[in-house]
DNA sequence: GTCTATATTGTGATAGAC
DNA sequence: GTCTATCACAATATAGAC
């Protein structure tokens, strides 16, 4: 289940570096050169464990959607109020984020997705699919305890809330003094409350 | 003032294929080959109106924000009411969403942002600076009108609505039935709602 | 303004020695 | 597993004829 115990020392830092440049620039904003000088070895090397890009893609996308499904069992062991839970997620988001202004791996491909392999963009969507019915679930349980207005669906409350966050990163990029995903996601909290 | 004015025909049309190329597959995504192709000249032509990629990119850019300026300067002439004039902004969004899918064009290099010229860039910022005041001052209207609640500055209000609609477009590319900015901007302005 | 032709560099990928 | 060497091709860009 886990793809990291498959991958040798040397994938793992080869992955390490590709899903950086992910973040920072884009599936068509780096080269296996790129990677290769980052890594300290040379392009056939990396070809060696990761025989084509869209290889080495899928690898990275499986691994962080992974890693985020680990954190978010992590939440739900260490937080029971949904608006806990809702806080440490939008918390993920911003620690990626206080990284050098990264995005999510997921919401750089999704921009990319018209030019990606279908083996990309099918995980991209796997990572989405995932993370919404986690929110749903926080949603849901939210307004069955009546924490939370119902005016609209668990399941529009978590798309809005996912978008949101992946915004937020993208824009912070591009203006002087960014909210960061979190507080953003403290303004639309706030108005969800009953 | 009118970038448009400043175009020949030809570089027109160069420009339109570079903005819907930017829109579906990103800066990193397209080359003068596929300009080329779209629109049926030789790469030297395309050049020959636009000496380098990042001239091109910026006077994309440029055009893109003067034309959401003018459809700003449209909307406050035909709504007054700050509710009427949010929708009114949301559905340019969901306009170009609606479009295949087309991101937004600053929203697209916002995210490829590390790996462009500064001369983009700035641009970029440009656009998002010129949408935020937009913003920021219709939720001052709304504030003061007593429409909205004062529980979060109109400048948060400002970026976590443009956040929004941004991320909406971005995670509406990867999943199945997407919402689309028109409704997750429902979903918010109901929170804010007094 | 548009074309052909070409220069130059970058990119994904492979062959084969060590 | 890593390396050197190399291939085929795509990218940005320029020179110069028409």
């Amino acid at each position: 289940m886990n793809t990291d115990t498959e991958l040798s020392p040397s994938a793992l830092r080869i992955a390490d570096v590709a899903q950086a440049l992910v973040q920072q620039v884009g599936y068509n904003g780096f080269s296996f050169e790129h990677i290769s000088q980052a890594v300290g070895m040379r392009k056939a090397s990396i070809h060696h464990h990761f025989p084509t890009k869209v290889v080495l893609g899928v690898a990275v996308v499986k691994r962080y959607t992974q890693q985020f499904e680990d954190a978010l069992g992590q939440i739900d062991r260490q937080f029971s109020a949904p608006h806990q839970r809702l806080l440490a997620y939008a918390d993920l988001f911003e620690t990626t984020f206080g990284h050098d202004h990264r995005l999510c791996v997921c919401g750089m491909l999704g921009a990319e997705s018209s030019s990606l392999d279908e083996a990309v963009n099918t995980e991209v969507r796997r990572f989405f699919e995932l993370n919404l019915s986690w929110l749903q679930r926080a949603f849901q349980d939210g307004q069955r305890s009546g924490v939370w207005h119902q005016r609209h669906s668990a399941q529009d409350l978590a798309e809005t809330l996912l978008s949101l966050l992946e915004g937020a990163m993208l824009v912070g990029r591009s203006v002087s003094q960014p909210m960061g995903p979190r507080r953003t996601c403290d303004v639309f909290l706030s108005g969800v409350t009953a």
